[in-house]
RNA sequence: GGAGCGGUAGUUCAGUUGGUUAGAAUGCCUGCCUGUCACGCAGGAGGUCGCGGGUUCGAGUCCCGUCCGUUCCGCCA
């Protein structure tokens, strides 16, 4: 080693001793006759002293020393003064007076500056172009650790309960069912191609039909679509796990045992519920108008259909009277929402297809205010604060529409309003099960034709007997969610692993035996050799880490993330490619 | 693909009803300084106000277009 020492270990034992430390140059203070240099690597900052009496010509090349460049320095640990100590710093105790020193690497001008102290951190853009510089900040610096740390945790987690990690092919096979693939062509064989998995899923089911029984595997994941902050674009990573002959109950236990512990572990999050509620997928549709709520203040969406349909108000009797729903959300002490915020939730609410946000506030004095009240009646308006439990300061909210609809823009106002009020409070974890999740949905895409909802592998409750004798959108499938603070960290299922009740399902959504067969014939076959029951779920590492460290943006959980537009800003990737590399794989580019 | 917000010094930002030579902090450079630790002091360099067009006597500021960034929607079994 070059060094003796690393930055960060030095304390009033090593006084005396001679060490060699080198880094970066952090801070330097040069007072003329003495140069102060705070040297920075990655275990901490060290205060070394350049003193014409130690040794003049060290403190000639000090004087040359800049921001961030690496720089060796050999000297004697000396107790600081008493009244010379810094007790900001973990070594403020000793500082280094220098003998003998040495350029290791210069360095230009940072772009930005890293001196957290000093300046704001600046925008990410430039700082994606020099990651290799930001990854040197004690911010990144600790993200990297913990995330290794907690990737550790968990593969032993899954060691200790008996689980395999096994790797699957990064170059897999075009699903039908999901998002964008990436394709890879193949060289070998012109006009095919490769697509990279978007989850292991059916790997890891033929991973069970081969008798591995436990299976995980912190899993790369590709699906080609556009970014969010809580999405990263192109590639992410997933804690996959499969189990054979379980139910759901055997999942949700070996995964909620891991996620309590790595919240205690990794966060400073105190978890709301231990174990973690279980919701039905209508109920949480119903009380909080998502599937990902944020169960860290309650405020739950009430219906009152039955209340207002004969009142007379044409926006809520004539929603009811099209087959729609009136439901109402209060908020307490939302009364105080200026005219201008309450439009700005009515445009919150319109984000899920809402007409508009109908209110009733109630004032300090008890009285009530609302644009509606005229049409509604001042009585029938009392019945339904009262019912509703609204005191003074309070206000509700109303929406009227489809079930849908009602639900998803209530929903969308429940969690504006518990972001405006404060309440989503970073010190709680608020985890939950969502399960019975409808198998088959009316299709988005195509008119009155019924599709799945979810994942097309997940075994129907009832099995073939709810397939062929109730209506398919009273079928639950054995799939679940798991979330906390509003972000889904997961989705499982109890898999279908009997080829008659697969064919059966497919036929429902509109699949033939053939489309089965063609789209997942290795998966269908397997099962046909004797497949156990299995099931699993594949929590988002990446969207979970970037919770309980309260990251703004999933890119913060990356080392080297790609920008919104799915660029790596560094390395200027994606490329174009020389002619014949694409002429290789048999691709001719259509000329622009 | 759609909508909102933004783009001014290396960086983070300010810039009034359109009005002289576009500012601050920090960074950078030079000089001074032997106990600082976000050292201090003095001086200096640094700007295509994203780009193009328009209105105007005059545009960082107003209008149109465009590019880039970002958030949200679509999308994400």
């Amino acid at each position: 080693m070059i060094r003796t020492h690393t930055c960060g270990e030095l304390s009033k034992k090593e006084v005396g001793q001679e060490v060699t430390l080198t880094g970066w140059v952090h801070r330097r203070r040069d007072h003329g006759g003495i140069i102060f240099i705070d040297l920075r690597d990655k275990y901490g900052l060290t205060q070394i002293k350049f003193d014409p009496e130690i040794n003049k010509e060290a403190l000639a090349i000090a004087e040359k020393f800049r921001s961030e460049w690496v720089i060796k320095a050999v000297g004697k640990v000396v107790a600081r003064p008493e009244d010379m100590v810094n007790e900001k710093m973990a070594t403020g105790e000793i500082e280094v007076e220098i003998s003998d020193t040495e350029v290791l690497s210069e360095s230009k001008t940072p772009p930005f500056e890293l001196d957290e102290e000093k300046a704001k951190e600046a925008n990410e853009a430039i700082r994606l172009k020099y990651r290799f510089v930001d990854l040197r900040r004690e911010k990144l610096q600790k993200m990297l650790k913990t995330r290794h740390e907690f990737i550790a945790y968990i593969r032993n987690y899954f060691d200790k309960e008996a689980f395999l990690e096994v790797q699957t092919p990064i170059l897999a096979n075009s699903s039908p069912e999901g998002a964008r693939d990436f394709l890879v062509p193949s060289r070998l064989h012109p006009g095919t191609f490769y697509a990279l998995p978007q989850a292991p899923q059916q790997f890891k089911q033929l991973l069970m039909v081969g008798g591995v029984d436990k299976y995980f595997q912190i899993a790369p994941c590709f699906r080609d679509e556009d970014p969010r902050s809580d999405r990263h674009p192109g590639e992410f990573y997933q804690v996959d796990l499969e189990m054979s002959y379980v139910n759901q109950e055997d999942v949700w236990g070996v995964v909620e045992k891991l996620m309590i512990e790595l919240t205690e572990n990794f966060s400073d999050k105190k978890i709301i519920s231990k174990p973690f509620p279980r919701i039905t997928y209508q109920e949480v549709m119903e009380k909080y108008g998502t599937d990902k709520p944020d169960l860290r203040f309650d405020m739950e969406i009430q219906k009152v259909t039955d209340m207002v349909k004969d009142s007379g108000f044409s926006v809520f009797s004539g929603a009811v009277e099209s087959g729609g729903v009136v439901h109402a959300l209060k908020v307490d002490g939302g009364a105080k929402f200026s005219r201008r915020e309450i439009d700005e939730l009515t445009e919150v609410a319109k984000t899920k297809e809402a007409k508009g946000l109908a209110y009733i506030t109630v004032k300090e004095d008890g009285t009530l205010n609302s644009p509606i009240i005229k049409f509604l009646g001042e009585d029938l308006a009392k019945e339904i604060i009262t019912k509703l439990g609204a005191k003074a300061g309070d206000i509700v909210f109303f929406g009227a529409d489809k079930w849908r609809v009602v639900c998803e823009a209530l929903g969308a106002v429940r969690s504006e309003c518990g972001e405006r009020l404060g309440l989503k409070d970073p010190k709680k974890a608020a985890w939950l099960w969502i399960h019975d999740y409808p198998m088959y949905d009316y299709s988005e895409i195509e008119e009155g034709k019924i599709d799945f909802s979810h994942n097309p592998f997940s075994m129907p409750q009832g099995g073939m007997e709810a397939l062929e004798t109730k209506d398919p959108l009273e079928i639950k499938a054995y799939q679940y969610d798991l979330v906390v603070n509003g972000f889904e960290i997961s989705s499982g299922a109890i898999r279908n692993h009997r080829p008659d009740i697969m064919y059966k399902a497919f036929e429902i959504a509109g699949y033939t035996k053939e489309d089965v067969d063609k789209k997942f014939g290795a998966m269908i076959k397997a099962f046909q050799y004797g497949a156990p029951p299995h099931g699993g779920i594949a929590p988002g590492l990446d969207r979970l880490l970037m919770v309980l460290l309260d990251g703004d943006s999933i890119r913060d959980i990356y080392a080297f993330p790609k920008d919104g537009q799915a660029r790596d800003a560094m390395m200027d990737s994606p490329l174009a490619v020389d002619e014949k590399q694409l002429k290789d794989v048999h691709i001719k580019l259509r000329s622009k």
